[in-house]
DNA sequence: ACCAAAATGCTTTTT
DNA sequence: GCATTTTGGT
């Protein structure tokens, strides 16, 4: 075997080789962290440790992926494929189908994505006949989601409810999880909870996955959170072989209810562990890792530390103004283009990083404009469209009859006469019996207490549905997709649909692509089967995009969150203004720590170049809206702020709910116009961009 | 029960 | 500004 050790500094050699015994690595912004955690495992390996004793978990998909093609490049493929790498939900998911039955769950539950998760909450609060105007469902979504990752539990919430509206929240909240359980589906959070819980009160199981991970790893474990502690803890605890690797720094998942306590309290938790600081940086020249340094120093609650550049001082940032999104956005990418004229970089060499998922569309426009290939990254937009929703819907169906969001979806999708009167009957009797809306509507069949109509629409669907749901040994999943789609007429439903001709074939092209997703699943998997299936398709919403090679060489677009972990030659880093890169909402929750933090990602992305820019003004909800440069921009060049800065501050609670369209700024200066948003923190997600592959 | 027109609410970040 | 949801008419 080759040298394990050759081109480590001293630090990164420690954090290596000490293989026994708790490890801390505190690693900043490209200081060699995936280095470190994959040469760590190959000499892991080296030393005799079997593949599957050694686990390691990371947050996202593009990291797990990334680790173990680089560990395969070190001991090769067959090694490497027994090792157990993946994010923490796809861990999760794993062992809960496996445990299921110790949980009182069907193997084959399904897991629900963001919309299904609101779409459930609004009916536990329909139940619950509490109104929207009492409690906002975005509200109630988000706070559920964030009281499940401090391990808050319903009865918890109840017992300590303060008000009438935490009340409200803990019943909500309390209504919601049956909700789920009926259905047999467990969202996100969920797959974290019961996992910590199963490893917790299970002392059999948490006895065996301790024998079997003797040496755990965790990435980014300063995003870590109540949950995934609770899981890493447990496996860990005895064994103490835990190294875990981040920067708190870094931290920008607080919001999720990432613990930024964890990190930095990890010597209290592994009393006697080996700490390691890296803090030569590799990635950046020495001007843009000043300008880090200079912003990072603003925050307060870290582990005090700087990083040095290992290269030379390259060129200072720059910060370019602008008028409004518009210029910004043709200024980034004429730049971009003129530099990809001059073939002085390739489009691979940059990416724009923002901080808002509204931002891309008027840099996707110029690009397309100027003929420049580039990815949009993240934005959700494939799985969110409604025909895409619709298709998975059946797939669930298959996996999972129970699935209640999934039938309410395609219950009359192609219409089949089962209209508002029928649904409501089928409701009414799944909330009367407490069972699940596929038993109900079984029952109402039964009875005959539907229309005649509707009666025999729900029989021909149910019997498809039950047909594809057993698998035949000579049918595989692809098929059965396929006829079952046949058998409802979902293409005649598309044509029907969408008038437009264009938009025919991109609706279908789209179902289309789910059978390339199922087949390319199938000859991917051991044992191929629907809820597997569909655990992939919810868990991986990344997938698409960088598996495609034809769009290797294009600019990336992304937000900051994303970009994590990244690095490119060049780097843009737009729309720094005061409520947008200090984000309004943060600035009244008080976490411009944690904006801090994002600028400083977004700046340590940058190898050799970085382009700040900032608005005067800019559109949103359509209206436009001053802007000021961002204080963080302040900061990082130690200028003061001119004599008319503005700061964004917290906005009055009293404010105006009926006018939708407010008039554009009249142009009083002292006033300012620049803040009218959301007050409410919402986890609601939209298909907000679109032309996600091609 | 179905369609078109009108009102609504959204935009912080993600597994 | 947009897409989705609600409404009102047939």
């Amino acid at each position: 075997m080759v040298n394990l050790f050759a081109g480590l500094n001293p630090e990164q050699h420690r954090a290596v080789s000490t293989t026994e015994g708790p490890v801390l690595v505190l690693a900043g912004a490209g200081t060699g962290k995936t280095r470190v955690i994959t040469v760590r495992i190959a000499y892991l390996l080296s030393e005799g440790v079997p593949p599957h004793q050694i686990l390691a978990m990371t947050f996202t998909n593009k990291a797990a992926r990334e680790m173990r093609e680089r560990v395969k490049s070190i001991v090769g493929k067959k090694l490497a494929e027994k090792l157990t790498i993946g994010t923490f939900h796809a861990f999760c998911a794993r062992t809960l189908r496996e445990h299921a039955e110790q949980l009182g769950l069907q193997k084959t539950f399904s897991i629900c994505d963001a919309p299904d998760q609101l779409t459930t909450v609004k009916t536990a609060m329909r139940e619950l006949r509490i109104s929207d105007a009492s409690l906002h469902p975005s509200f109630a979504n988000s706070r559920i989601s964030l009281l499940k990752n401090k391990l808050i539990t319903a009865k918890d919430l109840l017992e300590s409810a303060s008000d009438d509206k935490e009340e409200l929240l803990a019943r909500v909240y309390e209504r919601y999880d049956d909700l789920l359980r009926r259905q047999c589906v467990v969202d996100f959070d969920d797959l974290l909870l019961l996992t910590g819980g199963l490893l917790k009160q299970n002392d059999g199981i948490r006895a065996a996955f301790r024998d079997r991970y003797r040496y755990v790893m965790v990435d980014e474990y300063q995003d870590t959170n109540g949950p995934q502690y609770e899981i890493v803890f447990n496996i860990a605890e005895e064994h103490k072989n835990l190294c875990v690797v981040g920067d708190d720094d870094q931290s920008i998942y607080g919001w999720r209810g990432a613990d930024i306590e964890k990190i930095l309290g990890f010597e209290k938790d592994f009393p006697g562990a080996t700490v390691v600081r890296l803090e030569t940086n590799y990635r950046s020249t020495g001007h843009i890792l000043d300008a880090a340094n200079k912003v990072i120093a603003h925050n307060t609650d870290r582990h005090p530390k700087t990083l040095r550049s290992a290269q030379r001082a390259g060129t200072p940032p720059e910060v370019v103004p602008c008028d409004d999104e518009i210029e910004e956005a043709s200024h980034v990418v004429t730049d971009i283009g003129r530099a990809i004229r001059a073939q002085t970089a390739k489009p691979g060499d940059f990416a724009i990083l923002y901080r808002t998922q509204l931002q891309p569309r008027p840099l996707e426009a110029q690009l397309r404009a100027e003929g420049i290939p580039y990815i949009l990254v993240g934005g959700q937009s494939f799985f969110d469209r409604k025909e895409i929703r619709d298709v998975l819907a059946y797939v669930r169906l298959l996996a999972n009859p129970d699935d209640e969001a999934s039938l309410m979806r395609i219950i009359n999708r192609p219409a089949r006469g089962v209209g508002k009167g029928s649904v409501d009957k089928i409701i009414g009797l799944a909330t009367l019996h407490g069972e699940s809306a596929y038993a109900a509507t079984r029952r109402a069949l039964a009875e005959g207490v539907l229309k005649p109509l509707a009666s025999k629409a729900l029989e021909d669907l149910f019997q498809s549905l039950e047909r594809y749901r057993q698998p035949e040994p000579t049918d595989d999943i692809v098929s059965r997709i396929g006829h079952l789609l046949d058998e409802v007429s979902y293409r005649t439903e598309v044509d029907r649909t969408y008038r437009d001709e264009r938009a025919r074939r991109d609706r279908w092209n789209g179902v289309l692509e789910i059978f390339d997703l199922a087949e390319n699943y199938v000859t991917r998997a051991t044992s191929p089967n629907l809820s597997e299936f569909l655990e992939k398709v919810a868990l991986a919403q990344d997938d698409s995009t960088d598996e495609d090679p034809s769009k290797r060489n294009a600019v990336t677009l992304m937000t900051l969150h994303a970009a994590k972990g990244l690095e490119y030659p060049q780097v843009y880093l737009v729309g720094v203004e005061e409520g947008l890169l200090p984000h309004q909402a943060s600035i009244e929750e008080g976490t411009l720590d944690e904006e801090r933090r994002l600028m400083y990602v977004g700046i340590t992305r940058a190898q050799r170049r970085l382009v700040i820019s900032h608005a005067k003004s800019r559109s949103r909800f359509g209206t436009r809206n001053e802007a000021m440069k961002s204080r963080f921009l302040f900061e990082m060049t130690g200028e003061s702020p001119p004599e008319d800065w503005r700061p964004a501050h917290p906005k009055r609670s009293e404010d105006l709910p009926g006018t939708r369209k407010t008039k554009v700024s009249s142009g009083s200066p002292k006033k300012k116009t620049q803040k009218k948003t959301a007050r409410k923190k919402s986890a609601a997600r939209k298909s907000s961009s679109k032309q996600s592959r091609r």
